[in-house]
DNA sequence: GCCAACGTTGGC
DNA sequence: GCCAACGTTGGC
């Protein structure tokens, strides 16, 4: 089972809207990245995925989620209406994929970035790396434990 | 709200 | 294929 992190506003789809509905799957849609594409991808059922949470007043890894559904088009690419149209991408030819995500837990408390960037082990994770953007990243087994060490 | 860092676009 | 211009991300 690999490990992953997803970079989401708590607004748009936190880690409690999953909580609220623990029950459902939620697609995950909107990654318009290509290298976060490609992740998306290479995700498999059973695959558990942090959620962090950004561009907002706590930042830092709220919970954890799990791949219920594997990668299939996003369905958002094709709606006129939608922020994330792609006028350039077809049925025949999808070019931006989701995964279905279900809620697993929150975390007992919010590990904040700067904690984060304090962890060692972590140097490698894209998170904490300056200026990096990537919105879906993998995460290796010992970096999944440094972090939920922080609050088991 | 600012702005540094980044990814993408498009002219050449 | 280069690279300047542009738009976006995301921490602060």
């Amino acid at each position: 089972m690999a490990h992953w992190l997803m970079k989401t506003e708590p607004d748009e789809c936190g880690i409690d809207d999953f909580a609220q509905a623990p029950e459902t799957a939620i697609t995950w849609d909107g990654v318009r990245n290509y290298q976060a594409r490609n992740f998306i991808k290479a995700m498999s059922a059973g695959d558990e995925v942090f959620i962090y949470h950004s561009s907002c007043k706590h930042i830092g890894i709220a919970g954890v989620v799990k791949v219920v559904k594997t990668a299939f088009p996003d369905p958002t690419q094709f709606h006129p209406d939608s922020p994330y149209f792609d006028e350039k991408s077809t049925r025949d030819n999808p070019r931006w994929q989701s995964v279905d995500l279900r809620f697993v837990s929150k975390l007992p408390r919010l590990i904040p970035l700067n904690e984060l960037k304090t962890l060692p082990g972590l140097e490698e994770l894209a998170l904490v790396k300056r200026g990096s953007r990537l919105s879906v990243m993998p995460v290796s087994a010992e970096q999944w434990q440094i972090i939920l060490r922080q609050v088991s």
